[in-house]
DNA sequence: TCACAGAGATAAATCGTTTTATCATCAGCG
DNA sequence: CGCTGATGATAAAACGATTTATCTCTGTGA
């Protein structure tokens, strides 16, 4: 049978009210002696709380809920990691929902993260699936709730709200400079979805270093992709007719589809074309010709987003907090030079 | 304000205890009428129930946990969305608790899981940290709380227990055969850490091909591996005086640093020596030389795992549940005959 | 001796459900 | 008319913690 705090008070002949205060360090005048004694017992029983009891009383459930689209996206799972390890310090839960891009899913589990009392809730922004709404009515839904929310990246919302931000645009100026630096001029590029603020951000840092260094910026050598492998197979099929020496794919994820897609038409990297990714994902260090790309330092965004939402729990009228990450080019050996 | 029971009672002139009969689709005797009023009533008024109050009053959450060393592997990270996917169907949470391998945090976990009245844990078991104790005790932990617990794998445990189960010896076997009818004769084995049992089953199942084709065992080919990258790595740089022509990882992240390790070495793949993994990685079918291995059915294995907790905490008293797997080889380029 | 001011501890209400025993009503029947 | 048995609905007691107003001391100073 689970110790209660009834049976610390019948074993100490004090009161729950007493242990209750103890137990929670709460301003009280309670003697050193009691003090002592509440402790002394409750080790001695191995007393833990119930947390739905508490939930129940005070609303609070010490849990944040975290949604993706998908955690075995080394991208998404870094992230949860990030959050669960800030959470565990701290003595809070993570609750996890994998939402495959769903809209209607998503709109479910918030739901469920509400009955639950869910103290916070962070999301990863789905890309929008052919044919359904985007996440705006799913975040006004939580707003209207009035659960804290924590966004990665803002996505064009324009109020201010709590998130975790790299300055995708100078990512996607860094990633350019860096190919422009190397002598590349004819440069093909990989999108995500251009409904999506981070992709448009790094679209925007990659005109701009064209414009800085005097190029010619051509809509020809798009390809928007949905950050999936598949999607940078399939831009360098789209591709294939055009005149590059060089790829910036929006994710590494595209970035491996361009390897596997250039070697296809029996390219390789980086003697005939130069690739760059986006995320610096567990395996652009391991594969056979190692990925230059732009870090995102997601886990430590994961990190931070936990304690924003635990932050805000215990000051829920404070401003909208929005934490900037510092991106890094790391060089490896998918980028060269060329004369 | 979040609308209760009270709200539906008050609403419909009712009762709660009728309200909650109703809701909860009691055996009681309800007529249609009131039924619907308050069915409506309910839909009208936007009720959801408080997961706190129902923790409380029944002792249960439906919710599960997941205990993994890693949710940035993708083999847990495949586990867990499988556990998820079946959880979202029944309309069950899940609470990801990611370890690092630590048992001492494991510890804590169970404790928080079972303050929440978790209805069941999932645990994939720690490969054991030099200096820490195995995951022994925290099972008896999970037991004594009576708590519904299952498995990956069966751990050497020889109580019946409930787990989700591949038969390694005869995966080990299937790889090694494949090898073998390639001709290779000196195979070099790099396993996981002996103490698991789906380690040392692989292992079994290496020697009793070994043994079926006559060829001789010699234990100076195997190097012990923890199932990261790096122990591929460093089980190349062990085995570099050796003489081999194929190498059976026992894992496909410990294939991928044997990968990068056989090259450090100036040795290609499969050319001069061919490669074995286990698992089938996502990665296993992108990567330069697609990686031939031994499928296991992770994700199926993953809602499996969900759907015995949950029958379990529906049916307590039932007899432990075992459910087996099949693997399957998966021939790609990574291996090639040898004369 | 009495009033009074802390100090220390507690009684009791409350959070939102579930569940069991009980109650009211009414039809049917001898 | 009074009794029995369904039928339909409810009252009230949990579950385990939190919190506020209240209670009882004790010692002090007038």
């Amino acid at each position: 049978m689970k110790t209660t705090i009834k049976d610390i008070a019948q074993a100490t002949g004090l009161s729950p009210a007493t242990v209750s205060l103890v137990l929670n360090n709460r301003p009280s005048r309670i003697s050193d002696a009691t003090r002592e004694r509440v402790l002394a017992a409750a080790a001695e029983l191995g007393y833990r709380s119930n947390s739905a009891a508490v939930s129940l009383r005070t609303g609070r459930s010490y849990s944040l809920g975290l949604i993706v689209p998908d955690i075995r996206n080394d991208y998404y799972a870094t992230y949860a990691k990030g959050m669960e390890d800030a959470c565990q310090e701290m003595g809070w839960s993570l609750i996890l929902c994998s939402t495959n891009g769903n809209p209607e899913r998503e709109r479910q589990y918030i739901e469920t993260l509400q009955a639950k009392s869910i103290d916070g809730i962070a999301v990863v922004t789905t890309p929008p699936l052919t044919g359904t709404q985007s996440f705006e009515a799913n975040r006004d839904l939580i707003l209207r709730m009035q659960i804290p929310l924590v966004q990665m990246d803002l996505t064009g919302y324009r109020e201010p709200i709590n998130a975790v931000v790299c300055d995708h645009e100078k990512g996607g100026y860094m990633a350019t400079r860096h190919l422009i630096s190397l002598g590349h001029q004819k440069i093909a590029f990989i999108t995500g979805p251009s409904s999506l603020e981070g992709s448009s951000s790094r679209l925007k840092g990659c005109m701009r270093a064209f414009h800085d260094y005097g190029l010619p910026w051509d809509d020809k050598m798009l390809y928007e992709g949905d950050y999936t492998y598949a999607a940078g197979l399939d831009g360098i099929d789209y591709l294939s007719d055009r005149d590059f020496t060089a790829v910036f794919a929006f994710n590494d994820l595209m970035a491996y589809g361009v390897y596997n897609g250039l070697a296809k038409y029996s390219l390789s990297v980086p003697e005939d074309v130069s690739v760059v990714g986006y995320d610096d994902h567990f395996l652009s260090s391991i594969i056979s010709v190692p990925l230059t790309t732009i870090r995102q330092p997601i886990y430590e965004m994961g990190k931070e987003a936990a304690r924003i939402l635990i932050y805000k729990t215990e000051h829920p009228d404070t401003k909208p907090v929005i934490t900037w990450f510092d991106l890094k080019l790391i060089v490896r050996k998918s980028t060269r030079k060329i004369c």
